[in-house]
DNA sequence: TGTACATCAGTGAACGCGCGTTCACTGATGTAC
DNA sequence: TGTACATCAGTGAACGCGCGTTCACTGATGTAC
């Protein structure tokens, strides 16, 4: 290896905190070591420090990255009642629950972040805020504090209605709380 | 040590399964060791394996226990709406939002749950069932199908909003989404 | 009543292992002459 | 154009440490004689 042009090391960090995401949100921050990390991205331990500071480093900027990816995927359905709805029946379906790898990160990994050093909370507020005054300024343009906070209520169905869902064993109970989180949410985007 | 009557045993195993509890809600489940699970009970780590099989074994049992305390401490207070608005107001109040370790096991342990092998879910399910029904039936006692469904949903608000004020690095951000979670599960309240 | 023994909850050292982190090294490439 | 050298992304072994788990042992007590 070597001598690349600089773009080629940014590409490596790029896959490195693409694939970090997906195996947080799989096995937790806890749960996920650096030796598997570095292999999810094709490269061995030692390549790690070259890139980060340290696990903590990668976990904050994983975090920033996966909430402006949310944010862009979510900008380009959302536009008025109807995007919003859109979102709300992908994010509390099967296919979301069955896939937290692929899946939203605050759903994943929440709890845990509620643990992290002040830096990576703050990462994940700064990235949050994103999303959600994304989402607020398209259905309420004129009311923009009022719309975060809405906003944020409704994330937090979302959020809470998923991780219980992904939480439960029986299945046919837990596809009803799927359905519920949705009837719920539903109700409270209309009631705007 | 030695030769106690049959009831010493039993009570050391309360005391790890209660502390237990506190730390697993404070440091997460991968975040607690043996040795500090057993410290916290004022013992060696050795002694932990003549009381349970597993660490797994422990989590299970701890769930459970932390689950039947909920329900417990949940009928001591509802009956009817102003009994369910008692304990909302105290869940999304900033006191249970900064004491993780003695608050809602689901709230602080529900990610870490979804990736426990299924005999920890069944066992977490089962509980949640318990202090879910509970409500439930003193709330809407006519259709207990509806009305474990509708609680379901004001729990998934609670420990969405709660876990979100947890991770917000934002102070008056965080206690905005408190009230606001609390305003939505108010609502849903109302709307029975 | 006094003594020898069985019990067994709890001790603490040790096991192999994976953790986060460090570092001497490799080797393919771009550059200088 | 050909060769010697500098660069530096990535390798892989090693560090001390704490993990979950095992086990030979301790020692206070109840029981048997």
């Amino acid at each position: 290896m070597a001598r690349y042009g600089k773009e080629h090391k940014q590409e490596t960090r790029r896959r490195i905190v693409e694939s970090a995401g997906r195996r947080f949100k799989q096995d937790g921050i806890d749960g996920s070591g650096i030796a598997t990390l570095m292999k999810d991205a094709g490269l061995t331990n030692g390549a790690f420090y070259a890139h980060f500071e340290s696990k903590e480093d990668l976990v904050a900027t994983t975090v920033a990255e996966q909430l402006r990816a949310q944010r862009e995927s979510f900008s380009a359905l959302a536009s008025g009642r109807a995007g919003l709805e859109q979102i709300m029946r992908a994010y509390l379906s099967v296919e979301h629950r069955d896939n937290p790898s692929g899946g939203c990160p605050s759903a994943a990994l929440l709890e845990e972040i509620g643990r992290c050093p002040e830096a990576t909370k703050q990462a994940y507020t700064d990235g949050l805020l994103g999303v959600v005054d994304d989402i607020a300024a398209r259905l309420v343009p004129d009311d923009p504090k009022s719309a975060r906070r809405k906003t944020l209520g409704m994330f937090a169905i979302m959020i809470g209605t998923l991780q219980l869902s992904r939480a439960i064993a029986d299945r046919r109970l837990a596809d009803q709380v799927l359905e519920q989180g949705l009837h719920d949410a539903l109700g409270l985007l209309d009631s705007l």
